[in-house]
RNA sequence: GGAAGUUUAGCUCAGCUGGGAGAGCAUCUGCCUUACAAGCAGAGGGUCAGCGGUUCGAGCCCGUUAACUUCCACCA
């Protein structure tokens, strides 16, 4: 308290002064305690080696203002920060640096001194995003910290593989996954993002045995796939081709005999009809062959090249193999026609590869009885998404979902709690590592090499981070979470597999709401991308801007859900509200002479119809943050703070108090009590937006408490709420409103000591002002301006509506096109009123008090057609 | 093939349960005025994509058309 404001708002000077303020005083801190109801958050973990960038921003302003807002209604409010080991990004970085600084690949170091490797890296880069979010103002719970990989996270991870597996709901086999040869490991349906691209269908004859000349035609986008092929396929009721099926077929180039089988799964509209099956290749014709019993040939290796199954294509790359496979059909005769064809390709979300089709062993989670449970606890709306049209995303997906594939054939990850003995060959699931073989007693034990998805580990962050399995006094306290928050583009990697891992191991929802945010883009709508290099660097905005107006840009401004374009413009105007805030501030600390918060406490006996008209706004305004707030609604409650801070407080508040203030004595007394109150409210509620100007403030200003962050969130007051004295100012303010149009419209300068004349006009009084000159005496004349740059004056009137001629300096035929121009207006007005009125389904069908409403208009209309009327008349007499 | 979103001022976008169209930026005019030129006072600018419907009343609800975007599935 009682600490100078900067005369010029610079948000690098103080933000991080602030947030250690914060850390030393342990706010962020939450112990489970029963008097208090929960409110827990856990942060999305950021890659561990990652850096802060605007999606973070974004989804952690949003975490952020939801916590700080909970935590000052008095909530026990906990936001739990970690990070997550990111398996595949993480591993591939660590794997380009070792290349180019020392020429090796981890095959070169071996699994143990890589894992090394990865760690120390992660130890060096590990904190770096972390300091980031603390720029940003995170008010994380950091003693909770915690890392995918950390002892308790990998516990909850093995607890839940063996669950899974003894309910045989976690199993082992050969099947059709997606298989990155750059990364050389299976990925997850999710993990393949489909583009299309422009290719070729090659149309192709396969000879029928033993018939001369008689050819079957297929045609493929991957001819290459032919040396894996096992049979042709029609569709059962294609009359072209029933003479075929049982024949068999001559391979082209490898000659292996095949045989033609029908099945449904053949779309007779398409292609030619003919479908070649490659088992090992195709999810489609994995299927026909496990039907048909076909023989399965795999002919790629881990790299995507043919291997021995290929013949004389062996250990060529599987782009070279379909150019010399083409060229040699062509040769042989084979080759019936080329038609271009686009389609839609499958590539690594990681590293943009195309991922091949490969029958492989992996591991499998079965997803039908875990998803069904899922999809109730959303359907019974026992977790919320907002927008709810995300719910839809969320069940269309959860109802087609295939089981996933949680097998990564990397060495950073979770490694797979299956244990083999070399002597009986018995494979033992445990949540301990296996010394001796349950079966043999063997001690030649060695452990699955694969490891798992590293979204098996996140699907368990709500709980495993609030130390489950074991019944810790913080999950009792905090489990289920209350929000999560997220964009739309980890529905189904994240959100989607905490909530089924949460139902079948925790027994109830993961979190009660899930908000969802879209994606910030750059100024044109582009995806922000390294390669691209239109990323914007939160860093540097908060650097320049402060990290308040990143805040304020991110959380106002778009729809929720909907996707936001990044405008540097936006972050200035934002700076410039902060700027607003920290001069309202100045100007009140320039008349707070007391440091005593309770020499500005309000007395109710006191206070004027503005001050009334402000407690009013701000009352009210407590009640529809409060509201907005409840339901998600961030931006519209921080728009309509902004609304209120410049609109009423900053342009109108302040400039009608100032009179009293320049006076001084018990009238700014009182005006400063209420400017303290309103000010001590709206910075409270700004906080959570805006963490660091309104505690650097707060310091400085004489109010109760050691800290904003620790003041509680404003509640609406029933004993604050003055309509009457509403009206009245607002008729002051329209008044007012109207003077400095007239001004404006007769260029007059807006000097200290204009002199303008109002009518005196029946049943209009104006109640002089300390600062103000006011006669009334024939024509009242008032000196306007006299205030340093507003026309404050104080004047009140009994009516909304104050008719102006400005005598002096008016040109005649001037001011008679005028008057006529607004008795026009006001006519027009009245006409359409009557007319409203007149209509007896809106008399009769509309609710009462706006029918009221456009009573008081007519009446409102008709008194100013009148005195605009009159005015022409004087004019003209 | 299925689903979702968007279309409002020159630009970027708000508009929460249907009751006279808003903000920021940009433009124009006038102001260095004792909180703030990162400011103040004003001004201009919109058939709320088109068509139809429900309603006393539609930017908002329903139907439909068009354009753009995204997600899911996928035909070898």
């Amino acid at each position: 308290m009682g600490k100078q404001l900067a005369k010029v708002y610079k948000p690098n000077e103080f933000e991080k002064d602030v947030y250690q303020m914060w850390l030393d005083r342990k706010y962020f801190h939450a112990e489970p305690d029963s008097k208090k109801e929960p409110f827990t958050i856990v942060i999305p973990p950021p890659n561990v080696t990652g850096q802060l960038h605007m999606g973070h921003a974004l989804d952690e302003t949003l975490q952020d203002i939801l916590i700080r807002y909970k935590r000052m209604q008095g909530y026990n409010a906990l936001w739990i920060p970690g990070t997550d080991h990111a398996g595949i990004a993480t591993q591939i970085k660590v794997e380009q640096v070792l290349r180019e600084q020392e020429g090796l690949s981890r095959h070169d170091l071996g699994r143990e001194k890589f894992l090394e490797r990865v760690w120390d890296w992660k130890n060096q880069y590990g904190d770096r995003i972390v300091n980031q979010l603390k720029k940003l103002g995170s008010s994380c719970d950091w003693d909770r910290e915690r890392f995918t990989m950390d002892e308790g996270c990998s516990k909850a991870v093995r607890e839940v593989f063996v669950n899974l597996y003894d309910k045989g709901l976690i199993y082992r086999g050969n099947r059709i996954i997606n298989w990155c040869p750059k990364c050389v490991t299976a990925l997850s349906d999710a993990e393949v993002e489909y583009s299309e691209d422009a290719g070729f269908f090659w149309h192709i004859r396969y000879p029928v045995k033993g018939e001369k000349d008689r050819f079957v035609e297929i045609a493929t986008t991957r001819p290459e796939t032919l040396l894996g092929d096992s049979a042709v396929a029609v569709n059962p009721n294609d009359k072209r081709y029933e003479a075929l099926v049982g024949k068999t077929l001559i391979l082209p180039l490898v000659g292996r005999e095949i045989p033609v089988v029908a099945d449904d799964y053949v779309d007779m509209e398409f292609g030619t009809g003919c479908v070649k099956i490659t088992p090992c290749h195709d999810p489609n014709d994995f299927e026909v062959g496990k039907r048909h019993g076909l023989e399965e040939i795999l002919i790629m290796d881990d790299n995507a090249r043919i291997n021995e199954n290929g013949g004389i294509y062996r250990g060529l790359d599987r782009y070279e193999a379909r150019e010399r496979i083409v060229a040699d059909l062509e040769k042989g005769g084979y080759l019936v026609k080329v038609v271009p064809h686009s389609h839609n390709v499958g590539k690594c979300y990681r590293c943009g590869t195309t991922v091949e089709p490969i029958a492989s062993r992996q591991w499998f989670v079965k997803m039908k009885p875990l998803a069904e449970k899922a999809i109730e606890a959303v359907k019974t709306r026992k977790t919320e998404f907002v927008p709810d049209r995300f719910s839809k995303t969320y069940l269309n997906w959860m109802e087609n979902v295939r089981d996933w594939c949680i097998s990564r054939q990397l060495w950073w990850g979770h490694r797979i709690p299956a244990f083999y003995c070399k002597d009986c060959g018995e494979m033992t699931i445990s949540k301990t590592d296996v010394v001796t073989c349950p079966a043999c007693g063997g001690k030649s034990i060695t452990q699955e090499e694969d490891v798992l998805d590293t979204w098996f580990s996140s699907a368990l962050w709500p709980f495993s981070t609030l130390g489950w399995p074991d019944d810790t006094p913080e999950l009792r306290a905090f489990y289920p979470t209350s929000v999560l928050v997220t964009g739309y583009d980890i529905i189904f990697f994240w959100v989607a597999r905490m909530m089924f891992s949460a139902l079948e191991h925790t027994g109830t929802v993961p979190f009660k709401h899930v908000l969802i945010h879209g994606l910030v883009r750059d100024s044109q709508g582009r995806k922000m991308s390294k390669s691209l290099g239109n990323g914007i660097d939160p860093l540097e905005i908060i650097d320049k801007y402060g990290a308040d107006a990143l805040r304020f840009t991110l959380a106002t401004g778009n729809a929720p859900g909907n996707d936001m374009r990044f405008h540097t413009e936006r972050v200035e105007a934002s700076r410039n509200f902060a700027n607003k805030v920290w001069n309202a501030a100045r100007f009140i600390l320039m008349y707070a002479e007391s440091d005593d918060p309770s020499d500005y406490a309000l007395n109710p006996d006191t206070l004027c119809d503005e001050d009334k008209w402000i407690l009013h706004g701000c009352n009210a305004l407590v009640r529809e943050v409060t509201e907005n707030l409840d339901k998600f609604e961030i931006g519209i409650a921080l728009q309509k703070l902004y609304d209120f801070v410049y609109d009423s407080f900053c342009d109108w508040y302040i400039e009608l108090v100032k009179p009293r203030l320049y006076d001084g004595g018990d009238a700014a007394k009182n005006a400063l009590a209420v400017l303290m109150t309103v000010f001590s409210a709206i910075l409270r509620m700004l906080h959570p937006f805006m963490p660091f100007i309104t505690e650097q403030i707060w310091q400085a200003l004489p109010v109760e408490g050691e800290s904003v962050m620790t003041a509680p969130f404003p509640k609406y007051d029933k004993t604050l709420v003055f309509d009457e004295q509403c009206r009245r100012i607002g008729a002051v303010m329209e008044t007012i409103a109207a003077v400095r149009a007239r001004r404006a419209e007769m260029n007059l300068p807006n000097s200290k000591k204009a002199t303008l004349f109002i009518d005196a006009r029946d049943g209009y009084s104006f109640e002089g002002c300390e600062q103000f000159y006011i006669k009334l005496a024939g024509a009242s004349e008032v000196v306007l301006g006299a205030c340093a740059q507003k026309d404050a004056i104080k004047l009140i009137t009994p009516a909304a509506d104050l008719y102006i001629p400005l005598r002096e300096l008016i040109d005649p035929d001037k001011e008679r096109a005028r008057l006529q121009k607004e008795l026009e207006k006001a006519q027009s007005e009245l006409a359409r009123v009557k007319g409203k009125l007149k209509n007896e389904s809106f008399v009769a069908k509309a609710p009462a008090a706006l029918v009221e409403a456009e009573r008081q208009k007519l009446l409102k209309f008709e008194a100013l057609t009148e005195t605009i009327t009159k005015s022409i008349n004087e004019l003209e007499g």
